[in-house]
RNA sequence: GGGCGGUUAGCUCAGCGGUAGAGCACUACGUUGACAUCGUAGGGGUCACUGGUUCGAUCCCAGUACCGCCCACCA
């Protein structure tokens, strides 16, 4: 299904694939010389910023600046900025790396590349490809050879031939003789007296030798920890200058394994790689076309920018669990004059790939020209177990399992030995094939042919490159077919400080603590009412703290209608009350068609946490705050047939609130289903709801308990401001009322007095002394306070709201009065605003009536 | 270094062309028969900064600053 290939690669491994963690280290930087060939010398000059030359002076060496001096033994050249003047004569000649044995040094190139910052260090750059990565590039660009000066263990290599041998090569190859990459590789560069030192061991010693021979570059420095002389006492005599070699501290990012807190160490590693190139192609344009749809769309910019730079695909990984690579390993075979010789370098193997070992036993004798498998043995990979193996620190699969099988007391003599390849492949290879693997593919099962493709794929936002894009490759590649056609990206659950939750970091919050405290409802609810499309989700206890308390709040309201309310009326999901003769009933029905056609618009375009809000609010701040309240004094009416149409709309609305909660909340709804009434079935196996809200809103119904919630919120407010004890019952004032408002207040009356703490209603032509004016739509009343009344203070009141309306009745009248905006602004924008305005205006007149009867009073 | 996202009330966050919202916290009052894990009423915001587009910008565009995440050989 896939291209794939072997080849060199820059990953590293240290003792194991582990996650890097980049973290700041305090490094150093040496300087050195690296002298110049057939004593060569230029004029080399420096200048400063305006062109005037600071230093000039005949060197016979190039000055380098490095942070990994042990690595100078596997230089392969030395690099400077094409514009930098300062090296322009010496572009081109040899330089020596000035470590080792003096009559083995190697020459390098000077060459130019990009890639030397000439404002940094010297601006003369060593160029190491099999341990940078940086060089690498460089090296691949100049077509420098690259030296492996390490093993597996992070040791100077101990392995191969002789240094002195291998220079010579290096010379030979370095000079333009064409060697192959194994050849290169199998170059031992390190000098016997570093060769099996640790690398940090090895970067003191190489230290130590250039510094020793006079090839570092010096400074003077009173600086005692660089050699400078402490200073005796203070003040008296300044610290001596002495001249030291030049060490600059240089804080450097380095990457550490997650796990072995090792600096990882990078290095050439033979790897398996997939063209990823060839399969992503359908994979950008399934998304592109819209047949996978990834919400939030900020996904899609992710998932293109990924796509569209990829770069082959390395699937080679170093640790011992996952899927080893089907590939084994045999000796290349060569039959000369009729004599079979069976190679076993390194870079000459052969590979058969195969579903088992029998299979690739088969293959290789028929490769081998065997007629049975009885020749062909399989030896055990080695094993990566560091301990184990620690003397081999070996890349090489079979040269490694032949020392173990070697070791283990056995002798190959006689047979052809093949080898699994020891790595396994990369996680995301072996994942990315989850939408097809779990159901039975190859197979062609029932299982495939019903769920796959699925419809949506919930996953959090940071994996989209790891898996998603992978499963959408990988798919199309294997089945040609898309996996998902909907993604959803949720975010990530992040500590209180904001930071990603980490088991090894170790702040990770155990949502069982969470349920232990707050309950599985509150914590869930929470979740989804935090859910915000792109968001990152900041776990905020108190949040969770107010949904536990919802949750109660539902519980309660239950409770007080366990006594009131009648469930079995209608049919919780199909049955929807009718012919109401209440218009609180005719209200409440309304709401709850509403909030359910925004909780269904919010789940269909995953916005979780409207869906959870919306109910909130209705819950909370329309069935609890209100219904249950207007209902009171239904339920306790004299007119059975009120009673009863209020018993039975209660119990329907109740019925929605858990329905329509219990996909928040599973657990409080599914217990008030139980205990409410006796039921066919679980909640959760409840239909959902399909009421629309065009067929429920009564608009009428709608508009006079809006009314009613005003006057009602007007009057607390107005008494409330005013000092009324909030346990007195106060007469309310009529001065005038229109036709609609006089027929809500009828219908009404007991429920605006209940709520709002009125004991009666009087109708006056005009407030008396001591009376507050409260306007509403449609007419004035009045609070009599009788001397309760502060003149003063009622006065502020009343300018602090007109203030208020005519701030934004002047913005309202601004812009009516431009034509430029009443020309371009939509018209309902422009109908809205005038309304606006006039209902403004009629607010404010109402209030300086009230202001003028003060006045009077006074 | 690259990419993505964020910066809105004291805190945690919604909103994203028509002048700003929630929960918590805060203030005052309250044991009114569902609920003090509660109720009622309130205070609180030059929507990071600077420009631009527009009749109009918290919202769109450009830039700046700070913060976070992912990737870091690829970016």
């Amino acid at each position: 299904y896939f291209n794939v290939w072997r080849a060199r690669s820059r990953w590293l491994e240290n003792h194991f694939y582990a996650p890097m963690l980049y973290l700041e280290v305090a490094g150093h930087m040496w300087h050195f010389k690296y002298p110049l060939a057939d004593g060569v010398t230029y004029e080399y000059v420096e200048k400063d910023e305006d062109g005037n030359v600071t230093l000039r002076e005949t060197r016979d060496y190039i000055s380098i600046a490095t942070t990994r001096p042990e690595t100078m033994l596997g230089d392969g050249a030395v690099a400077v900025h094409p514009s930098d003047e300062r090296y322009a004569p010496i572009v081109g000649k040899l330089c020596e790396i000035p470590v080792g044995p003096k009559e083995h040094r190697r020459l390098i190139p000077i060459i130019t590349d990009e890639y030397p910052d000439p404002d940094f260090g010297s601006g003369a750059v060593k160029i190491t490809g099999a341990h940078d990565f940086n060089d690498y590039q460089v090296a691949k660009r100049g077509g420098i050879p690259m030296y492996r000066l390490m093993d597996t263990q992070g040791k100077m290599r101990a392995d191969g031939a002789g240094y002195a041998q291998c220079a010579e090569t290096a010379q030979d190859i370095a000079g333009g003789r064409e060697a192959s990459e194994a050849e290169v590789d199998a170059l031992n560069l390190v000098p016997e007296s570093y060769r099996g030192l640790d690398r940090f061991e090895a970067r003191k010693r190489v230290v130590a030798d250039i510094t020793a021979e006079g090839l570092a570059v010096m400074t003077m420095s009173d600086d005692p920890r660089l050699g400078g002389k402490p200073k005796k006492t203070k003040g008296e005599e300044p610290a001596p200058m002495v001249e030291v070699p030049l060490v600059e501290a240089k804080p450097i990012m380095q990457p550490f394994g997650d796990r072995s807190k090792v600096v990882i160490e990078p290095m050439l590693t033979d790897q398996w790689f997939v063209d990823a190139e060839k399969i992503v192609g359908p994979a950008l344009d399934s998304v592109r076309s819209g047949e996978v749809k990834i919400v939030p769309e900020s996904g899609e910019k992710t998932y293109y920018h990924w796509l569209e730079n990829i770069e082959p695909w390395c699937i080679s990984r170093q640790l011992w669990w996952g899927h080893q690579i089907p590939v084994w390993y045999g000796p290349s075979r060569e039959v000369v004059n009729g004599v079979e010789t069976l190679n076993f370098e390194p870079g000459q193997l052969v590979h058969f790939v195969a579903r088992n070992a029998e299979e690739a036993r088969a293959k290789a004798a028929a490769h081998y020209g065997h007629e049975g498998t009885e020749k062909i043995i399989v030896l055990r990979s080695f094993d990566r177990d560091p301990p184990k193996n620690a003397e081999d620190g070996n890349l090489d699969p079979m040269s490694g399992a032949i020392a173990a099988t070697q070791r283990a007391g056995y002798d190959p003599e006689g047979t052809i030995p093949i080898v699994q390849d020891p790595d396994v492949l990369d996680t995301w290879f072996s994942s990315g094939l989850w939408p097809i693997g779990t159901l039975g593919w190859p197979e062609d099962s029932d299982e495939l042919a019903r769920y796959f493709p699925t419809s949506v794929l919930v996953t959090g936002q940071d994996i989209l490159f790891f898996w998603v894009a992978r499963m959408i490759m990988m798919q199309l590649a294997v089945v040609d077919k898309i996996p998902f056609h909907e993604v959803y990206l949720h975010g990530l659950v992040r500590d209180a400080k904001g930071k990603k939750m980490s088991k090894s970091v170790g702040n990770v919050i155990d949502p069982l603590e969470i349920i232990d405290e707050y309950g599985a409802d509150a914590l869930r609810f929470a979740s989804a009412a935090m859910a915000a499309l792109g968001g990152v989700l900041k776990l905020d206890m108190q949040r969770i703290a107010g949904y536990r308390n919802f949750g109660t709040k539902l519980w309660n309201a239950t409770r007080f209608a366990e006594m009131n309310a009648v469930y079995d009326h209608y049919d919780p999901a199909a049955g929807v009350p009718s012919d109401l003769s209440q218009t609180a009933n005719a209200w409440i029905v309304g709401e709850t068609a509403r909030v359910r056609e925004e909780v269904d618009a919010a789940l269909a375009a995953y916005k979780f946490n409207d869906a959870a809000l919306g109910l909130y609010a209705y819950v909370w701040g329309k069935v609890c705050d209100w219904y249950v309240e207007f209902a009171e004094p239904l339920l306790a009416s004299e007119d059975t047939a009120v009673q009863a149409e209020t018993r039975q709309t209660m119990g329907w609305v109740l019925d929605q609130c858990m329905i329509l909660l219990h996909p928040f909340m599973p657990f409080i709804t599914e217990e008030l289903w139980a205990t409410t009434a006796k039921r066919p079935n679980m909640i959760v196996h409840a239909d959902w709801p399909s009421y629309g809200a065009s067929d429920l809103i009564n608009s009428a119904a709608d508009k006079e308990m809006t009314w009613v919630i005003t006057l009602i919120e007007n009057i607390r407010s107005l008494r409330a401001q005013m000092h009324v004890p909030a346990g007195l019952k106060l007469p309310l004032l009529q001065l005038e009322l229109d036709e609609a408002g006089q027929a809500a207040w009828d219908r009404n009356a007991a429920l605006i007095m209940r709520l709002a703490r009125v004991e009666s209603l009087h109708l006056v032509d005009a407030l008396p002394k001591g009376a507050v004016t409260l306007p509403c739509e449609g007419g004035v009343f009045g609070l009599p306070l009788s001397d309760a009344i502060d003149v003063d203070e009622e006065k502020e009141r009343l300018s602090k709201s007109m203030g208020k309306l005519e701030k934004e009745l002047g913005g309202l009248q601004g812009r009516l009065n431009n034509p430029k905006f009443v020309a371009s602004a939509p018209d309902e924008v422009v109908e809205e605003n005038r309304e606006r305005a006039a209902q403004l205006q009629d607010e404010i007149s109402k209030l300086s009536a009230a202001v003028d009867r003060l006045a009077e009073l006074a």
